[in-house]
DNA sequence: AATAGTGTATACTGTATGTGTACACTAAAC
DNA sequence: GTTTAGTGTACACATACAGTATACACTATT
């Protein structure tokens, strides 16, 4: 699996941080049904941080149907059919936390021009994925 | 000021969640240099929460450079000029937590193609602001 | 069986979040 | 000038959250 890139510093739990991390690989595709994951020890060692951390990162994309957690045996990526239609709520929402954190990234001294490109880029990359 | 959006149930904290508001305003022009915003009681009021939690999110924009807070007076929104250039470092973060944030949603059921297109509108917004 | 390797459960510590309350500063009324 | 109303500030407190330590239970292999 590629290296989770984990920031201690970060306002944003490092469990959280993990999350978001294996959830791009697996929505990107990256991370294919069937796949195992790796011992949450081992994971742990790799960030430097506790096995128990890991292991409630693997709880919630359990939770929420990515992967199959049983006992003794690992974590394995399971076929994930999308749950459910978006609704208008959920784009809305989606739309707001952008703007926040374009905010953020602006009043950081980011450019609006760079951070459009980049915007437009990804945007290209989600539309050959669809 | 335009009416503020705090969800308590969610698991972002609420005085940031106030700071992320503002920001938007702010950034975005829409809270110009010389305005004054209302006192932390009003706007406490108005979202049902204490005024400190506002109070919080009032030191939080004044640390960063956007408002003059001053005791006894209120707060006014500064002309903040652009702190720092953008480097690489930062513009690759805002990468990663916009994927972070795509892969979210779409793991909740929306669609590439939705977002696709909800990128590049705010990504043209973006532009003409520059 | 025994062992090594996996995830689970629970108690514990430090930190973050939000509130209550008393305070200090400013401006306006008198 | 003093008073008063309105503002942000300081700090203690209750509670919830994040991360760790440790003992446990399940699985596969030997």
């Amino acid at each position: 699996m590629a290296r989770l890139q984990i920031n201690l510093d970060s306002e944003v739990p490092v469990y959280r941080q993990i999350v978001d991390g294996i959830r791009i690989l697996l929505v990107e595709g990256k991370l294919a049904p069937g796949s195992e994951l790796p011992p949450v020890r081992r994971i742990a060692l790799d960030l430097g941080i506790h096995f128990n951390t890991v292991a409630e990162a693997y709880r919630i994309l359990a939770d929420e149907g990515w992967l199959d957690l049983r006992h003794g045996r690992g974590a394995t990526v399971l076929r994930r059919d999308t749950p459910l239609a978006a609704n208008a709520g959920r784009v809305q929402e989606f739309r707001h936390r952008l703007r926040a954190l374009i905010a953020e990234i602006r009043s950081q001294g980011a450019s609006a021009a760079k951070l459009s490109a980049e915007l437009r880029s990804l945007a290209d990359e989600l539309k050959h994925e669809a």
